[in-house]
DNA sequence: CGAGGCCTTGACCGCGGTCAATGCCCGTGG
DNA sequence: CCACGGGCATTGACCGCGGTCAAGGCCTCG
């Protein structure tokens, strides 16, 4: 029970051990199955999820019906909306779970105290919101620039284990384009190798 | 000299007057002209730029010598290359002006010290943060779901004082597409009314 | 007036989307 | 234990959006 996220707070946030227990009593921990919905669109999002065992994943469905994937978040990921998180907006995206996870849960209000009382974690949530930055400005320059080829040998590059663990049409969908067109540019990728 | 950011400090901000003179003294302000390059890539991004007065833009250049636009900042916007200027990584983008700006400058320490004296300085830089995060998936929805004309739309729709200032083909490499595919969607927009 | 930057247009083409058929794997129930 | 069905990956035929290349027109500015 919350042994996962004691240990990252410990080893990668550096939240000293006076603090730990503090803050770890402010969080409570929730297991989901495989399909279990935590958020809905128009639902506006309370929660951070930080998986200590499973994989999430952050979607959007368009008028069409179809789904496009913004964000997988597997063992040590936080996943939330935070355009809805911190602005309250309703959400315009859902979330759910991949395979039968184990999260921490918290809310916008835990990371404000939390800073307060350690200011490791203070800056490691601006590290966080540093990092998705990064992560979404590449994301946006592959889209922009790359074809669909080389956003999947990217892919698979970044997110070896993402790839074993979720259905081809799900990468796909990540890398905007259609479970087809994924499996015609693996077979490429096969004949020159 | 100063007054654009000492009026966002005061007016959006909400430092306080105790706070401003002081936190203004550690900024300085920079005149370029046109085409002035700001950053260049494999050099390590030291600046936020607060734009007073013109116009900045962020861009990537890739393989083949095309221009990739990432982000535009007109008067009142804050513009970096964060996963440099945080992270201490060699950029992969440029900075350069559209017009003859007038620029506030500072750096990542200016930003810490900030926070330090003023509390609702620290909370605004959390806040474009958020915002930028919010920003960027937006953008990544819209590549991944949309077609060119809605992406126009929405970009017409968002930034219209943009359109106006800046050349066509810099709105169709933000849009991800060529000048050429810009002028047709245009053309077909004008046809329906 | 000429030159260069930008926008538009046309012809052509290729990447990736759509639709439909097939095959494979695997869980479930007869 | 086998039969059936559903979910997923693959393949083929076809097509359309958007890219490429080239030409022409319209500005502005020297």
């Amino acid at each position: 029970m919350k042994e996962g996220f004691y240990h990252y707070l410990r080893d990668r946030v550096f939240v000293r051990s006076a603090h730990l227990a503090e803050i770890l009593k402010m969080v409570s921990v929730k297991k989901v199955k495989k399909n279990e919905m935590l958020l809905m669109r128009g639902l506006i999002c309370r929660n951070v999820f930080f998986v200590e065992k499973g994989l999430l994943r952050l979607y959007a469905i368009d008028e069409s019906g179809k789904e496009h994937i913004i964000q997988f978040a597997p063992e040590n990921w936080f996943l939330s909306e935070r355009a809805s998180l911190y602005f309250g907006n309703p959400s315009e995206y859902f979330i759910d779970a991949l395979e039968d996870s184990s999260l921490v849960v918290f809310d916008q209000e835990f990371i404000e105290r939390a800073s307060d009382i350690s200011v490791e974690f203070r800056n490691y949530n601006e590290y966080l919101l540093q990092n998705h930055i990064r992560h979404l400005q590449n994301r946006i320059h592959s889209l922009i620039g790359a074809d669909a080829k080389s956003r999947y040998l990217k892919f698979i590059d970044l997110y070896p284990e993402i790839v074993q663990r979720v259905p081809q049409w799900m990468v796909a969908s990540y890398l905007g384009i259609t479970p087809e067109s994924l499996s015609r540019v693996r077979r490429d990728i096969a004949l020159f190798k």
